[in-house]
DNA sequence: TAAAAATACTCCATAGGTATTTTAT
DNA sequence: ATAAAATACCTATGGAGTATTTTTA
């Protein structure tokens, strides 16, 4: 059996007339004859009852034509989903994302994506730079959104977004009754919590490396997988942090937050996929990004 | 698009060997990639990604190939489906029937039928045999059962079941005390309960005839179109009546059966369907009660 | 370089065309 | 007698084969 076929019986099931059938199909009426034959020696059975003054389908006939109309439909489906799905516009996308951008830059993202790409379903997932780094060589996630910087051999990575360091205090501590911008200078004293440097190495280098153009080597106390997790600490008097600035959106009355003063590193997120990607959702997904996320991105989140 | 197409992307889909895939399919690798590449181009996308050490499908390809499976499942349910409705194992099947037949007959041919033909929904249509043959005119039924002799141009009507005529009295009625048979000459100055003429007139005609060869011509009272409704009226005291056995399954406290004295007569069933019925059910239908019915009813429902 | 897919061409099977017959009213 | 489908036969498109080239790891 061929598709041929198949159009060959909608028309003449339709027509109920070979020779008009034929004209339909832009056929002449013997080959039709023949092809509608063939399908009923295929199958073993007449499709249609023949007299000269009418064709009639068959009971046999009418239940194959509401199938082949489901077939003809399947098939159309096929082909538009295969092209949606070439396109990037439909399909899976499995998304990893820092604990960090949970509140504002990861709703934003989502919310204006699936706005454009409703027919693409992400499943995401948290976990840290250096988890996502492991995931990428297994091929369990498609895109991570991580801290940079990262370097990797296999990976594409682009900034996808910055923001300020703010110092974060517990509203106890002696600093925080203070107004406007901390010198960071002022901390060479106190203890910082931060995130161990093997679950990500940009927040963490990114730390030392202000404290030490500051003049001085951070005195680490308690460490924390999760950003969340360190702002807890920080309230519970264990010590203070730097954080980005989006961390304001965790909201805590035992906490202050200030900038900081003669800072012009940013805490960066960066978005990675592989080099040998070759799924169009990840690239459509990327591109989305590209156009929709990062220009708006040159807006930071600042203490008002 | 043609089928074929369909069965090659399968077949290279499944091996990701275009060599493979062509011995697997018997033709030679060729026009296999021909054959590919026309869909593709169909298509309007890539379903493979080729390199020389190994063929993949593309997200496209993947997306494609489970609709493709789809597709040809369809294909052979409709064809299996197409098969069962011409030899009348699938379908649709609207019965009609007397009430009479509506405690005992229907309900055993129903089960024994169901049980081989699971897969046909029949349609029940409770009427007269006189709205039976309106409905056969107007194509509304397939098959009906109805009270015999029904004499028609356009239907074939076979005997289906035959059953022995009973008395039935008001409990009150004086001839109710006696044990044994009823003489029907006893019955002559009696008013009779019985059907209009009009909306059938098998049963009808036989009472008539009954009376007739007892000498006598029975009084009318009156009508009633079902026969559970004629039991009623008996036992609301308006008369007597003479019914087909299995009216006994109608459990009436004010009421007694009597078996008929000297009575050769039967009340018959049968069955009816059009001259010009095609449809593979109905006959299947026919045959099953030629072969699990019929033989079983010479079983006669009697007093016991 | 070698394995595998793509390309070039050739051939023939069969879909489709034309002419005619059969069929049923 | 006639309208319509089936049959007979012919044509030619395009699916499939063989030989070869291209590709890429």
């Amino acid at each position: 059996m061929e598709l041929r076929h198949l159009r060959y019986f909608i028309a003449v099931a339709e027509e109920l007339h070979f020779g008009r059938a034929a004209i339909r199909l832009q056929i002449s009426q013997p080959p039709l004859s023949q092809q509608i034959k063939q399908l009923e020696t295929e199958l073993g059975l007449l499709l249609f009852s023949r007299t000269r003054q009418r064709v009639d389908l068959t009971a046999a006939g009418k239940s194959f034509l509401k199938n082949a109309y489901s077939i003809m439909n399947l098939i159309d489906q096929a082909c538009e989903e295969a092209k949606r799905v070439d396109r990037g516009e439909s399909g899976q996308l499995i998304l990893a994302f820092t604990g960090a951008i949970a509140f504002d830059l990861l709703p934003t993202i989502l919310r204006a994506y699936q706005e454009v790409y409703p027919n693409i379903s992400i499943i995401l997932k948290q976990m840290t730079t250096a988890e996502q780094i492991k995931s990428f060589q297994k091929n369990a996630i498609h895109v991570g959104l991580v801290v940079m910087p990262v370097t990797s051999e296999s990976l594409n990575i682009e900034l996808l977004h910055e923001e300020p360091f703010i110092v974060v205090l517990p509203k106890t501590h002696h600093l925080a009754q203070q107004k406007g911008k901390i010198n960071l200078a002022n901390l060479v004293n106190e203890r910082f919590i931060m995130t161990p440097r093997n679950s990500g190495e940009g927040y963490y280098d990114s730390i030392i490396s202000l404290c030490q153009s500051a003049g001085f080597s951070p005195k680490k106390t308690q460490e924390a997988e999760e950003l969340h997790t360190v702002v807890s600490f920080v309230a519970s008097g264990m010590g203070i942090a730097i954080l980005p600035s989006s961390i304001q959106f965790v909201k805590n009355d035992d906490i202050v937050y200030f900038p900081l003063q003669h800072n012009f590193q940013t805490y960066n997120t960066g978005v990675a996929w592989s080099k040998t990607e070759v799924s169009p959702v990840v690239h459509s997904f990327i591109s989305f990004l590209r156009e929709s996320i990062i220009p708006d991105c040159s807006r930071q989140i600042l203490i008002n």
